[in-house]
DNA sequence: ACTAAAAGTTTACTATAGAAAAAATAGAGT
DNA sequence: ACTCTATTTTTTCTATAGTAAACTTTTAGT
C-alpha cells in the first residue's frame, strides 16, 4: 500500500500528465511545494514499487497500475473538495483540509461521502435546510459573552 | 500548535483522567498501542510545552491549557465518529478513519460537520432519504460485470 | 527494612520525509 | 562539436515518532 506521501506524488503526477502530457521533476516539485531533490528520491521509490517507470535525467511514465490508482486518487480528492464545499466550509480551508484527510479515509467512508454529496445535489431544499441550521447556530454564537477574548485564548493554546 | 501525535496523547490522557482519575505511563502506552518508552518521551515534550506537569516516576496532571484542549479534542473525536456513523460507514472502519483524519481538519470543517450531524438528527426522514440513495447505488453496483475480479485487482495494486 | 517484581526512563537505533549544497547531465545556441 | 545554463541527482543533514534493550526507581510482600 502506498504511504500518504507516495499517494500525493502519484496523484499530482497523474494530474500533470493529464494536463500537459508529461510530468518533469521540476513540475512535480513546484506543484507539491517541495524541493526537486525530494521528488527524485520519491520517484525512485515509486519506480521500485512499479507505479511508474523512471529513467534518470530523462523522465517518467505511469504504469497501468500507477494510472489506475492515480485516477482513483484524483476522484477521491475532487469528491472531498465537493463535499466540504457543499456543507459550507470556507474556500480558504478546503484545500488544506482535503490534503490532510484524503489519505486517511477507508473506501467505505469515501463511498458514503459520495452518497451524501448525491443526496444534496438531488434536492436544493436539503441544502437550504442545512443553511438554516447554520444560520440558527450562528445567531446563538452571536449571543455569547466575550467572543473575542475566547478566540484569542484558544489561538494561544494551540 | 501541537503535532498530530501530541494531540493523540493529550486526547487519550484527558480520557483516562476522566475515566479513572489518573493516567499512568503504562495506561497511556496500552491505550495508544505504543511502548512505554515512547510515552515517556512524549510526556516530557508535553510538559515542556505546558500541556501538563510531569514528575518523573511519579505521574502527571493536565494544566488548564491541557484540559481545555483535551476537552475539545475529545469533542471533535466524538463528533467525527457520530458523523461517520450517521452516514452509514461500517462500524469496523469508523475508529481508524476518525483516528486518521481528526488532526487534519480545520475548526471550520468541524463546525460544518457539526451542523450536518444536527441536520440529520433533527429529522429521521433525511436519514431515510440518504439510505434510499445508498440502496439505489448498491443495486446499480450489483449489475456490474466481473465485480469479484475488479475487487481483487484493486487490492493487488495497493 | 529488605528485596523481588513492576513500572518507568535512558540511550542508541529504525523509518519516513524533506532540505541544502555540491556534483552530474542534458539540451540549446552558437 | 562546444560550452553554458537549466535541470536533475547525490550526499549529507534535519525533524518526528517509534522500538529495543539496558538501566533506575518505586512499590508490594515478607
Amino acid at each position: 500500500m502506498p504511504t500518504p506521501s507516495m499517494e500525493d506524488y502519484i496523484e499530482q503526477i497523474y494530474i500533470l500528465i493529464e494536463e500537459k502530457g508529461y510530468a518533469r521533476v521540476s513540475d512535480i516539485a513546484e506543484a507539491l511545494s517541495v524541493h526537486p531533490s525530494s521528488v527524485t528520491k520519491m520517484v525512485q521509490k515509486l519506480d521500485k514499487d512499479e507505479y511508474l517507470v523512471y529513467e534518470k535525467y530523462r523522465g517518467l511514465v505511469l504504469t497501468t497500475k500507477g494510472k489506475k490508482i492515480g485516477k482513483r486518487l484524483v476522484f477521491r480528492h475532487d469528491l472531498l473538495e465537493q463535499f466540504l464545499k457543499t456543507i459550507g466550509v470556507k474556500e480558504e480551508n478546503i484545500y488544506n483540509d482535503v490534503e490532510g484527510i484524503e489519505h486517511h479515509l477507508s473506501w467505505d467512508s469515501i463511498d458514503r461521502i459520495g452518497d451524501l454529496v448525491q443526496f444534496f445535489e438531488e434536492d436544493q431544499n436539503r441544502i437550504d435546510a442545512l443553511k438554516d441550521i447554520q444560520k440558527q447556530f450562528f445567531e446563538e454564537d452571536q449571543n455569547r459573552i466575550d467572543p473575542i477574548k475566547e478566540v484569542q485564548e484558544l489561538k494561544e493554546q494551540e
